[in-house]
DNA sequence: GCCAACGTTGGC
DNA sequence: GCCAACGTTGGC
């Protein structure tokens, strides 16, 4: 088995939060229409670590732990012309975007908020962790997870 | 509401 | 390919 990748996953936690996986147990990560980030899932693989990361709250922040369980998963909601995320553009027979399903660790005693994070970690690791605000997955390197599983101690 | 830091679109 | 205009994300 090699090492796990790690990465950063946001979500609006009023449109999916670490409760509702919590309940769920697992989901499809499904919605990523930017194909930057869209590439970053592709590039996942099955037993791949993700902090959830709340965005738009007060505070902002890393709640909880995640795993890759499936990879390269067609996202349904391209097609759904009643969804938000429908692209007119896409087709079955060439799909434009995939997702993956990802599995629920747990949560952290305490959230990570961003000024934490941003009290941790130099202005140019905090701009590698947040790309500008603009990527919702952001791929985290080894030893940033390890300060980051430091900073946050371990899921209950 | 403002702003930075992008991405996207479309005319040329 | 260039570039202006516009859209989006998300913190503050």
């Amino acid at each position: 088995m090699t090492e796990p990748n790690y990465w950063i996953m946001k979500s609006e936690p009023d449109a999916y939060s670490i409760d509702d996986l919590k309940e769920e147990k697992e989901t499809l990560w499904d919605g990523i229409r930017n194909y930057q980030a869209r590439n970053f899932m592709r590039s996942m693989n099955v037993g791949d670590i993700a902090f959830f990361y709340h965005s738009n709250c007060k505070p902002p922040g890393i709640v909880g732990l995640m795993q890759v369980i499936e990879t390269k998963l067609t996202d349904p909601t391209q097609f759904d012309n009643q969804s938000k995320y429908f692209d007119q553009k896409s087709s079955l027979e060439n799909p434009r975007w995939d997702c993956a399903k990802l599995k629920y660790l747990g949560e952290f005693g305490e959230k990570l908020s961003l000024k934490e994070m941003s009290d941790n970690f130099t202005a140019e690791e905090l701009l590698l962790l947040r790309k500008g605000n603009r990527l919702s997955i952001i791929p985290v390197k080894e030893n940033i997870a390890k300060r980051l599983y430091n900073l946050l101690g371990s899921v209950k």
